[in-house]
DNA sequence: GGCAATCGATTACACGTGTAATTTGTCGAT
DNA sequence: ATCGACAAATTACACGTGTAATCGATTGCC
């Protein structure tokens, strides 16, 4: 099962730093998230029926923790766009931002260090 | 609005070519994909009203054009994704690429390429 | 002109998602 | 033992989406 855009909201609370209580996370991400706190529990139920998380129980509350790895959910996610628009590619992907003029000169420079590193293992 | 995952394949296939009738579309969407024809009608139907497609009508059939460019779902979807999970920036993209090792030689070769033409306009 | 074929339009329906209120269960304090 | 606070679980509900059947209108043929 795929985890939504709200859940990733809460996944990337639990990436920043783990475990967190209900308590914790609202806090951290209200402000970035309006959400009453109540939408925050519906979210962390639906991702521990998803695997995406665990909990364990720490006296009366609950603490989480990402079981889904960030790494994979990026690897997930650029993928599937890469799939879906782009042939599977990397390169058409880079040539689009590129075309669309979105890349700033230090994109370019990172790029470029990039591709040395990986012309030479 | 925005365009689904289903809808994107139709696009897809008017971005192929255009106009097409829904008979032709549903000639070249088969094998890709499996729908009945009601289904294609029913996403057509959403893409007009979403304003992605335009139909001019050609005797008793209408043919479909895509008014939202490629370009621009693109656009749209690569930004949307860096955005959410990149910071916005390509460059960590194309790291992240790179250490799951998805890169081919192909690849590598194509966006040094790339680079070479970005560093002299 | 009536009937059949053919399209598009309308209606259907289950499922995921965003958003939240309400209910339930448990622990601590009186 | 009871009551209140609080945290999690359950229930709610509207909306988009995937998937499609059916309805209704138009048109070509007999």
């Amino acid at each position: 099962m795929s985890i939504s855009e709200a859940e990733a909201k809460v996944m990337e609370a639990l990436w920043a730093q783990a475990p967190q209580s209900a308590e914790d996370l609202f806090a951290r991400i209200s402000g970035e998230q309006d959400w009453q706190l109540s939408t925050l529990k519906t979210l962390l139920g639906r991702l521990l029926a998803k695997g995406a998380i665990s909990a364990d129980k720490d006296g009366r509350r609950y603490l989480y923790r990402p079981v889904l790895e960030r790494s994979q959910y990026l690897a997930e996610q650029s993928q599937s766009l890469v799939d879906r628009l782009f042939s599977g590619r990397l390169a058409p992907l880079v040539a689009h931002f590129s075309a669309q003029r979105s890349l700033k000169p230090d994109d370019v420079a990172e790029l470029k260090a990039l591709i040395k590193q990986l012309e030479q293992p």
